[in-house]
Formats: C-alpha cells, structure tokens, sequence
DNA sequence: GTGTAGGCTCGTAGCCGACAA
DNA sequence: TTGTCGGCTACGAGCCTACAC
C-alpha cells in the first residue's frame, strides 16, 4: 500500500523492514468512523494488534460481522446537475424520491410547501424551502440549498444522498465525483514521511505484537489493503491461491452502485441506534451511489 | 520536536530507537522553499545526510552563509484593519509607503488614478485600481482588493507586505496573525504516523549516514529543531553549554519585528535572481512584518 | 418528468466623501 | 494621516414560469 501510493524516486530513503510480513494477521481491537470536517471525506481509524495464534472462533465471528445486515432505510440519491449547482436556481428533487423520502405536503396550500431540516455527517442541520410549484408541476429544494452547495463545495456530477432513518428523521449526505486528486501536498504533511511512519508503527507492533494505528481511506486506495479474515481464509485457501501464483484481480474500487468488500462490523459494538455518521460512512464505505427509482 | 508536536497519550505506540542521537549533526544537500498552495504558509523541504566527521571548511561555510546578506529590496508592510477587509469599501495605503513603493500616479488626472499589478508566491498576478482621493486625500486600493482579501481568506490583524524588486515589479505577500491552529487533522493524513515516520527515516539515515528529507516549517514549531552548525558550534563550546545543563532559551518565535535564527543559504545556490516564492519565503521565515514608514 | 433559460426583485458588495481620532 | 461610517448605485443571487426534450 505504501509503495503504491508514495511517489517514485524515494525509494532509497524508504527504511527497509525485513522482518516486516507481506501480510499482517491482526486481531481488530476498535474502529472509529470519522469523516474530514473540510470536506467530508470519511476514514475509519482501526486499532490493529497483529497475532500470531487464533481460535477457530475467530473465523467464525470474522463470518458472522460479514453476514450481519446493515440497517436498510429509505434513501435516494441524485447526481447533481448543472442546474442544480448554479447560483441561478435551486435543487430539483426526483418525483418519487420526494415522494418517498421527504414528509409528504400539505396540498390544501397554494402552492403546497414546507420547511424540511436535515443533518449531515458531522450533525449539522441544514434547512431548506421544500416547495411544488411550476408548469408541469414539481418538487424543488430553494431557500437554503445554494448555502449548503457553497458550504460543502458541490459541484455538477457530485451526488447527495437523503436518508429517512427509523425516527422519521432526514439525513444527508454527499459523494463526490471522481476528480484529479483534491489537494496536492496542501500542508507541511509529508505523505512520506506518514508511509514511512505507518511502516515503522507496523514493524514495531509486528515484532512485539503490540497494537498500532493506522488511518485507512478506502476512496484513496487503489484497491483494498485491509481484508475481513473469513475472505482472507476463503481467498487463500477454498480457492487454492498460493504465494506467487498470477492471477487476475477484479477491480471494482470506485464503480458506481457496487459494493465494496470492506465491511466493518461497527454495528456489533453497540447497543445503541447508529449516528448518522455511522450512516453515512457505511453507506460511503460501502459505494452506494446514484440510486434511482 | 517530535515529542513536542504531538498528542499525549500516544506514546505507547510510538517505537523507540535506542540508536538515534538527540542531536544530528548533518550535510545540507538540498533546500526548497515551499509555499502551500491553499494557504500560502512556507516552509523548507531539506534532505539531511547524517555525518560522523567534518572538516574545518565546514564551520567556516557555515559562518559564510550566515553572514551572507540577503537582497534588500523596497517595501512595506501593512496588519490590516476591520476596513480594510470588510466588505464595506477598499484597501486605505498608507501614503508613505504608497509613495515609496507604488508607481507614481499621473496627477494630472482627476481624480489620479491607475491600474497596479501584484505577483503573489505562486506567480499569480493579483491586478488592483490604485486610486487618490478623498478628503483629505489618500492613496486607495479598490476594484479587485476584495477577490484578495477573500481570495487568501485575510482578515483584521493579518498582514500584507508589497515589494518593488529590482525590476520595479511589484510583489505581494501576505504573514497571517497567530491564531489558534488552523485546521486540526484536516484530513486522513495522521500526524502521528508522519512523525513516527520521520523519527524512523532519521534513525534509518543516522545508521546508514545516508540521505533523508524532511519538511520542516518553522511557524508550527514551538521552537527552532533546525540549527547552523555555526550558530551550534558557537553555544556548544564558546559558552561552555554541556550536556544536561540547565540553562535559559531565547524564545522569541513569532516575535514580529525580529529576525528567526534560521538562515537558508538558498540565495547562494544559484547565480539567477531569485524568485517571488524565494523572497517571501525569506522574508517570512526571516520573520519580518509590521514595517511602517 | 426534468433540465435549462428568461424575467423580475431585492439584498448587499463596493465606490464615494464626511468626519473624527 | 487614516479608521470608520452613512449614502448611493449597480450587479448578481435567487424565486418564479415557460419551454423543450
């Protein structure tokens, strides 16, 4: 993962790690969901502690987090246009998608309308004049939806997701489109500098079976680096794959209505209803997108 | 440095290297300044290789760069006030500075006026109408102060330097109050892995006196971590300071109007003359602001 | 059913001198 | 000399319908 996302030519500055596996068996001691308060992009920060024996039942809870269901509650999403994005107008929102998501309108109004509140991933409500009016009639998002297309710098092609959860509550969310990568270097922050350091932590904790941190964005990676240990075992052994054998890797990071092969358990460790970060990261995580009718 | 810059509770993580010296002696082999390019902080990308032996030359290089003068060119420095970034009217000059560094206006018109154009560290041009006016009279900044202010997100008590270069091209800079820290993990990037990171690249490069780079910037640091070897030489032995003595630190980062005890030879590694980006690194790292008449 | 454009309105960005510190 | 304010103007954000695909 490091060498595929660090720059060529520093290579000789790279410490080497010879004792430093090609894979790590680790026993998942927390994962915390976090999204960036910038620019909402989500990441799960994971407490890993490699191992070097395990029970059979490790597996078997590995198998169950991977069958559990996540909640499924009404949502849609929509790619927005170029009219939904300009400073001219408001956000057209999806016949059906209104009708199944949004509070249904008081049509005894002229013309019928509503404020509707929504929270995003960091808990911040966002209000918005939800209004059916025009020639063919429709329903329209106005006051409100340029302040959140500026405040979370959307653009044509960027996708929201509305979320009803089981409170009748709405939720709110974003996916940006696949752009050139956003900042390049925006800080004092040496990726470098933070490869090597994931590389020593992970060395360290290897040898001394010790826990370590790592922070894992599932958008940035070309392709996934943190594998649930049931698909490991199945991948490794019901397929007979064997160190050095070539074969062929589907590669399906980044397409759109797929689902992502992480899949974190974090539903199991609470009791409680999840946040609508949770939410949103699992639905995030999970590559929903562009969910229509 | 790193200890410093990091959060508590972290340190069971953080791999030890019995091996790696407090102090660092090293060979400079290659400075960049650098500016982010979102909020126009500098700071210094610099590969240090660790050496066990040294000449005599190179304390006296040392000494030479230290006295090395940097070009001294015409400017002035303005903190800016509520007026000046509202976005009520423009930018006041002070008439003094105005005169010194602006071109002169054509009096004959009424009222004078002209168009200035300002390069900033990027090389982007920043393109304002310098008007005279008023009463009393006074030298303005007005169509196109404002895409700046907002452009470099300024507000009251930053400041802004002009400089007039050899060439008689403006240049424009900015130097940002001490404010709270700007942006707290920002993104998926982890501070503590990056400094991890560099704790093992240097133990790698002080084992092997091989090459390691570092980005160093010296407004985070609560305190220089990057010394001359002259300047280091001077309090080791003429002051008779060892090892574990107590003794009293100079703190006078972010001081305005003092110069930082950093001092980067980049002007003598090139016979060209030096870039925006390389003057107002300078000038910033050199600590220079709150310039009146 | 939904994207875009034209028309209209109103809030505010932004230019000006007055005035005071 | 220069910071802030009240007055004025003009541009564009944003609500509306019309129309096309």
């Amino acid at each position: 993962q490091v060498a595929a996302s660090m720059q060529k030519d520093v290579e000789a500055h790279v410490p080497s790690y010879p004792n430093l596996p090609s894979k790590l068996i680790c026993l998942l001691h927390s994962v915390t969901l976090q999204a960036d308060p910038d620019t909402d992009e989500v990441y799960a920060q994971m407490t890993l502690q490699p191992v070097n024996t395990y029970a059979k039942e490790a597996l078997q809870l590995s198998e169950l987090a991977l069958r559990q269901a996540r909640p499924q509650m009404e949502f849609f999403c929509k790619t927005l246009t170029a009219s939904d994005t300009s400073t001219h107008g408001g956000f057209s929102v999806p016949r059906r998608a209104a009708e199944k998501i949004f509070p249904s309108l008081d049509f005894s109004l002229q013309p019928p309308c509503q404020e509707l509140q929504a929270r995003d991933i960091h808990d911040n409500v966002w209000t918005f004049r939800h209004i059916f009016r025009g020639q063919p009639k429709r329903h329209l998002l106005t006051t409100g939806w340029s302040l959140f297309v500026s405040g979370k710098k959307l653009f044509a092609g960027d996708s929201v997701i509305f979320v009803r959860d089981e409170k009748q509550q709405l939720l709110l969310g974003i996916r940006r489109a696949n752009r050139q990568p956003t900042n390049i270097s925006s800080s004092v922050l040496s990726s470098d500098s933070m490869h090597i350091g994931v590389l020593a932590a992970a060395a360290h904790a290897s040898a001394n079976t010790s826990p370590f941190t790592i922070f894992y964005n599932p958008r940035a990676s070309p392709t996934e680096f943190v594998i649930p240990f049931a698909k490991y075992q199945k991948a490794m052994y019901s397929n007979q794959i064997s160190l050095g054998m070539r074969f062929r890797m589907m590669c399906e990071t980044e397409e759109l209505g797929t689902r992502r092969y992480v899949k974190l358990p974090i539903q199991t460790l609470t009791s409680e209803a999840p946040s609508s970060a949770d939410i949103f990261n699992t639905f995030q995580l999970h590559g929903y997108d562009n969910w229509n009718k």
